[in-house]
DNA sequence: GCTTGACCTCAACTTTACTTGAGGTTTTAG
DNA sequence: CTAAAACCTCAAGTAAAGTTGAGGTCAAGC
């Protein structure tokens, strides 16, 4: 195998994901991987990039599916460099600053808010955040945290 | 129906959310129910600052799980006071300042390690996050954004 | 040359947070 | 008094992000 290809272990073992989670991963769309003459993964070494930058995203709170989004604007045919990198990161730098600013307000209304008693009512900001949504580049949304479930 | 008691369809008007959710709140124990003669379901006043609190804790990023662990230390048998609402919301103040540092770190990370090339190295704090969990009070966990599921 | 560990595929299961639908009851408006 | 709107219960379905297990293959050490 060349020098600069991991097995799946060794990507497992760098990334602290599991060999299903990569499994999972490329069946998304999200990693890909060439086969050797037996039929086992190698995977090309910005693989563990791409999976630090996924990790990066999803503590920010961002799905895969929008993940995979912005990583299909890596060009392809060649490594990707460090300013393809760079470039995407800086949308999640905007995400990161929003997300920021509305758990700001999210805790200074909580300050108020709670304290005054008028959680509840139709005009509270924090019972109404009127700003929970909201795009700033290719598949960035959710600013304020966790989607509440549907279908 | 007494004055101070809400169905059903009044207070997914006034907290946005679908009478299905009520129901599903109702089974996990964050909210209770009266019910009148003919089986229907009233709700207490206080149901309104309950959902608030939900969802504003929700959108923080904190499980239905932990929520109802800390609805729990409510008194029972009264009606909350704004005190009581203000200790909770106390604690959901701490978790989002660690939150809020957990971002800005996040954020600065990668202001510098995605442009120096070190992401995906061992070293590297964005791909290593050494403080994703810590515990605060009843309930409080998961600083960093929502779970990366498992079993 | 065989055993052991790493791999493979594929289907099924897990968790959280709800929604949808079926089949039947209660309340309200006219 | 009746028709529509709102309610009830309970089972089953949905979505995301993976994990687990069964049954079989590949590769490295002794």
């Amino acid at each position: 195998m060349t020098v600069s290809e991991l097995t799946p272990a060794q990507v497992a073992e760098r990334s602290g994901l599991k060999v299903s989670a990569l499994h999972f991963y490329e069946k998304e769309g999200l990693i890909t991987a060439t086969r050797t003459g037996g039929n086992q993964r190698r995977y090309p070494r910005d693989t563990l990039r791409r999976l630090a930058f996924i990790g990066a995203a999803q503590r920010v709170g961002i799905s895969l599916a929008d993940i995979r989004t912005a990583l299909a604007t890596l060009p392809e045919g060649r490594t990707p460099t460090a300013a393809d990198w760079e470039r995407l990161s800086a949308v999640w730098r905007e995400e990161l600053n929003a997300r920021i600013a509305t758990l700001e307000r999210l805790r200074d209304d909580l300050n108020g808010c709670i304290r005054c008693g008028c959680l509840s009512l139709d005009s509270c900001r924090l019972y109404n955040p009127g700003d929970e949504y909201g795009r700033l580049g290719p598949g960035a949304n959710r600013l304020t945290g966790p989607p509440r479930a549907g279908p």
